[in-house]
DNA sequence: TTTATATTTCGTTGTATGACGAAATAACGA
DNA sequence: TCGTTATTTCGTCATACAACGAAATATAAA
């Protein structure tokens, strides 16, 4: 098992490399990314475990939510690795289409429903 | 699919890690790292053809063997991985013994058996 | 305390992948 | 040419993993 086996995992999903484009954008809770994937609650939840035990991602709960948002001082290889994912796939429809959808997503409507 | 999923992938499994810093010390062939690897040919055949997918190798002919070695001229990408990689790991046991093990590795003793 | 909401954990299911041996392909040598 | 060696491709098997829904946990609100 190598240092960044774990890494290379998480970011060798696209959905997983989905959600750290939107925390790009700006920290998101549990269910907001879910209603912008589209994905089970679980399926997200299970996403945002794997990419925070490698460490792309750090969590704070706020409340009954738990914000997740990318690393204020990530170890120097994983800023290498996500400052390479982070400037590709701009072009990508998909990213794209998600990093849009984030302006309109109010956690207040999406959550208390 | 983003641009680095194939590269992730490659780096995401120890045996292909363990090939490119076969590779960080001189070219070889299939039969070499099979040695080296213990592992069937087919196997090493199948990660090297995922590791040149993801460009993180090149191959050319040499008479009947196939030789692989590090890319010379890498996409911007692709270096920085392979360096993060190849910098990584020294210190792993299985990795020093690899590395150890190609000094005595000859291709003409172990091939033509 | 009870109810509702957000998240995590657990068990299941279908698919992807690593390993193998056997068969197919490529190139050297007799 | 024919046989040998190196490599790739194919089919199979066991395991890993992404997705789901249901159950468990945690916190807010009533």
């Amino acid at each position: 098992m190598h240092r960044y086996q774990k890494v290379h995992k998480a970011l060798s999903d696209f959905n997983r490399v989905r959600i750290l484009h939107l925390l790009a954008v700006r920290p998101l809770c549990v269910c907001e990314i879910t209603d912008i994937l589209g994905f089970a609650t679980s399926t997200v939840s299970q996403h945002l475990s794997l990419l925070r035990d490698a460490g792309l991602v750090e969590s704070s709960k706020d409340g009954k939510w738990v914000d997740y948002r990318l690393p204020d001082h990530p170890a120097p290889g994983i800023r290498t690795m996500l400052d390479l994912t982070l400037n590709s796939d701009l072009d990508e429809a998909t990213i794209r289409q998600d990093r849009e959808r984030i302006k309109s997503v109010d956690r207040d409507a999406i959550c208390r429903t």
